[in-house]
DNA sequence: TATTGTTATACTCTATAACTATA
DNA sequence: TATAGTTATAGAGTATAACAATA
């Protein structure tokens, strides 16, 4: 293909490309939206509470790849700043569904042109067109891995792209669960 | 499939899409790395151990953007695994050059094998095509933000993008500085 | 019994600061 | 004095587990 530069960088392929752009990318949003509660975070909150049919805690979570628990002190915070608030769904009342305030909708309003400002200046280094196809790819292949994978562990797919047992597969029981894989979590 | 669902992800932008799909390498590689110690941050400092002209540390810690001290934590255990040496750099004592050994190249050969197999798995949701272009255009932004802000603080960053203090800078004198971001290290 | 959400705890990762040695 | 690296400590973020309420 293109063979992207055949020097030092060429090997640390897509990973090290992904942590550079993700890393820039939190580094100026959590500078820039200082007014919401956990900066990124309550902004990805908030930008999904807006919608009309609002998300309950659980689906807030498993998209924004973040823990129940945490999403509760999340949540926590976010309220009490007046940003959204809880509401228990009538149809099922374990649920709470969390929606934005008007306040949340005028803080977001002003967040996503800081956002948008800050993504540009992320993909700086591409051309126009670049970017935007960037952005499209970049988004069809995350919703890709949503899909295909909401709670799927990282072992079995693992197992499936190897084949089998390559030599470094989880085939000698897992000897590393350090905590980061959430291996065997129905066992 | 065009036009990238108008619905609820449209608005959750780019750091949502590169999240994800560093979230989805990272626990990919992390499961099929584990024959290197520290995973995917041992495989990226391996990687760059290779070189002819060996790195330092301090180089290596800025490229990886991870803290000397942290470097020294993990070339500690590439070490006594046998993948990497230090060596003191005889025109100046005070450095430390990193180099692989012979089994380190041979550790990294074969997972690099398996990494290419968990990116292709990664971007499983773009087509071919679409796909050497991500990953070009991704690298050439990553390079671009190394260039660019090796160690500049993302506040001075911000700064430059909003114009000023456009409300929620750090024209305030910067209430929030939780640890995560490294402003105002000279001061 | 299973699920949603909360609470409390423990753990991992990362950063900060003090220290040694070289320059 | 300044820099490279080490060590020890502290902090933030995250996950784990036990619990309450509802289904």
């Amino acid at each position: 293909m293109t063979t992207p530069t055949p020097d030092s960088v060429a090997d640390t392929t897509l990973g090290w490309s992904l942590a550079v752009l993700l890393r820039r990318w939190h580094e100026l949003t959590e500078s820039s939206l200082t007014d919401i509660p956990h900066g990124s975070r309550g902004y990805h909150v908030l930008t999904a509470a807006v919608h009309a049919d609002p998300p309950t805690q659980a689906a807030l979570a498993e998209r924004l790849l973040i823990d129940r628990s945490v999403m509760t002190y999340l949540l926590d915070d976010l309220e009490s700043a007046g940003l959204v608030r809880r509401r228990v769904d009538p149809g099922d009342r374990r649920v709470r569904r969390v929606c934005a305030t008007e306040r949340g909708r005028e803080v977001l309003a002003g967040a996503r042109d800081r956002v948008d400002l800050v993504e540009e200046q992320v993909l700086a280094g591409m051309d126009g067109p670049s970017r935007a196809l960037f952005r499209a790819s970049a988004l069809r292949a995350a919703i890709a891995i949503q899909r295909s994978s909401p709670a799927t562990d990282p072992c079995a797919a693992v197992r499936e792209v190897t084949g089998g047992g390559t030599g470094a597969g989880t085939a000698s029981g897992g000897p590393r669960a350090p905590g980061g894989g959430r291996a065997r979590r129905g066992a």
